[in-house]
DNA sequence: GCCTTGTGTGGTACCGATTGCTGAAATCGA
DNA sequence: TCGATTTCAGCAATCGGTACCACACAAGGC
């Protein structure tokens, strides 16, 4: 590769006139210059630059799986932002794991401006690399309980949960299955609590057994189905906390043979790609994937051009009720103590 | 951040002594400068070292699209590959434009010490930027037409159309329309070339309206098949090339009340992740994916070890068809000249 | 015509690591 | 105990840029 020296050669200046040359100042001979990096076509080296500049011009993204649809919609929408603003991404996959996700961090610190990373669960306390962190950081779906000292962008995982429980409760259901995520984790906890307030708010308790906790995962979301199926009195409706735990619903669902929604009704947290083709379709708890991981990208990179600017920010986005088929009022059956009537279903996102 | 300066005063040594202890070289006052680097938490600045070393340790993944589960499942199983050997991983997203590509590349070739890249089109000519491509490079999926100068990892692709050809076939279809990916692409061509060659072996002659040629979306997908059951005599079974066209095809016999597969046989090319509870259960040509992000990983890192090692590889991956439950005998029609007797399913993947 | 101001340039130190070379200390043999 | 040989440590140059500083030269004010 070329360097800047050759080029000041060739173009018989001193490199300092090429550097501002290249840095926007004015200069006097241009074209010679243009011509010369043409000619040998020279790019000013990112780690000499990275070293005199302390400055990378690269983001590092950590996800727990970026096989998760919702974690490639976020890392699209995050790459896309750190493009246009002439930024790299550098992908770590944690796979779930808060030891992985501490190497990762470790590693990544001294190699990025900033960071965003979407936690695999809520550590304790504080990760030493994040605490010192020169890099800035930006968390993404998950924040950590212990300190408001960093910017999250957020769902509305109660309000979501809550949105599932009130259409589950106004088609009649009483006795509603949920498949929790992993309550160490922002989404986990949220939805759980969001899900079962909202039940006792209707004064519909929910039986211990009928919560099932899973890990976030398609082998979780089939075991816990399984095991809420296997129950004396089974649900009637199942919510399953994420994407892929509800497939691993819909698989147990299907290799037992229950019909959704004339068995039981079916609902999950986050839509699907094939959701709508599905049989029946399902009915789901949206958000806005993309727009989350663009968002926290800006988020960072505005944090990265005004280091003491506005005080953290924690922004939550909103989530939407998508009604498709795979609910509808529950069967009625002889051991219902009363006959439950569907309440009028609602049709706004945030009544 | 400390510098190895700090540790060096610290530690009482020369800088020379703690970088030949980072590198494993034999040193007297081990304890001391361990302890040393750990009070002052030392990392070596990874600019400086790749100034010096001229090698970033980080290597360039550049697809198309990263929510497309494949390669999203690519990346995952590059990058944990990567992760195993210390390297780091750049994620750039093309959005399938050839020269977002070009531009990607550019910015890419000094700051990797090699690139997986997922070409978004076959260029009439290997960019000049890969030409004198002083990071090495694996094509990943799709490979240049131009030359056998680089590494690839591709799969069977017209092995899998022929068997996804025979498989149809041999339930006795003989109008079968065919979704079709980009033909300036290799799976696109591919998979073209593969199906249409053993319909021709079989003697089945398909009509040109009988094959539609999408762009790998769903949105294309969904177009390819309106128009497909569209047609005067619309096939009895459809074949998508891609998983995204699957997902978009199924949404229009979807839209369009057909039935699968007692009004039309349906299957596509790439797994789903619901493809078995989909209704019905989606017949598919398979591929190991995380593998073959993996494998060109591995090839990468062996080329950057041993940059003249082996002559450039071509690894081609096999497919597998997975017959689930949208693929059946046609439903005998009056219309037909002669009325088609099944004949017998093979079982095998590569009979 | 002299002095001030402004513009553009080049020399050079520096960012933080690595490494060839030289020299000193440690080890070994007798 | 002394010299020969092997280890190990330090100096300083270097990677490829950037930017402080001093300075040459032109333009402008009086």
């Amino acid at each position: 590769m070329a360097t800047i020296s050759d080029v000041a050669r060739l173009a018989g200046v001193s490199t300092t006139t090429i550097s501002r040359y290249l840095n926007g100042g004015r200069v006097r001979a241009e074209l010679a210059i243009a011509d010369a990096i043409e000619e040998l076509r020279f790019r000013p080296s990112p780690a000499a630059r990275s070293l005199k500049l302390g400055v990378t011009h690269s983001i590092g993204v950590v996800v727990p799986d970026i096989a998760n649809p919702f974690f490639a919609a976020v890392v699209k929408g995050a790459e896309t932002v750190a493009r246009s603003r002439e930024y790299s991404v550098f992908l770590y996959n944690t796979e779930e794991s808060a030891d992985r996700e501490e190497e990762v961090l470790a590693a990544l610190a001294d190699r990025v401006d900033g960071i965003i990373l979407a936690p695999a669960t809520e550590p304790a306390d504080v990760s030493p690399v994040l605490r010192r962190a020169q890099p800035r950081v930006v968390f993404l779906d998950r924040e950590l309980a212990k300190t408001d000292a960093f910017d999250s962008v957020l769902v509305d995982n109660a309000g979501g949960a809550r949105q599932a429980a009130r259409h589950l409760l106004e088609l009649g259901h009483e006795r509603i299955g949920l498949i929790s995520g992993p309550l160490d984790t922002t989404p986990g906890r949220g939805r759980h609590e969001g899900f079962v307030d909202e039940m006792a708010r209707a004064g519909v308790e929910l039986k211990p057994d009928t919560i099932q906790i899973g890990d976030f995962r398609q082998e979780g979301g089939y075991q816990c189905a399984l095991r809420l199926l296997a129950l004396k009195q089974p649900p009637t409706a199942i919510f399953a906390a994420n994407n892929l735990m509800s497939i691993g619903a819909l698989r147990a669902l299907h290799a037992m043979r229950i019909r959704v929604p004339s068995d039981v009704s079916f609902m999950g947290f986050d839509d699907l790609d094939l959701a709508e083709i599905l049989d029946p379709p399902l009915t789901v708890i949206d958000r806005p994937m993309e727009e989350q991981g663009a968002l926290a990208m800006r988020l960072l990179l505005a944090r990265i051009d005004e280091p003491n600017g506005a005080a953290p920010q924690r922004i939550v986005l909103e989530t939407r009720l998508r009604i498709r088929m795979s609910t509808a009022p529950p069967r009625v059956l002889g051991r219902s103590s009363r006959t439950p009537k569907p309440r009028k279903q609602r049709k706004e996102n945030h009544p």
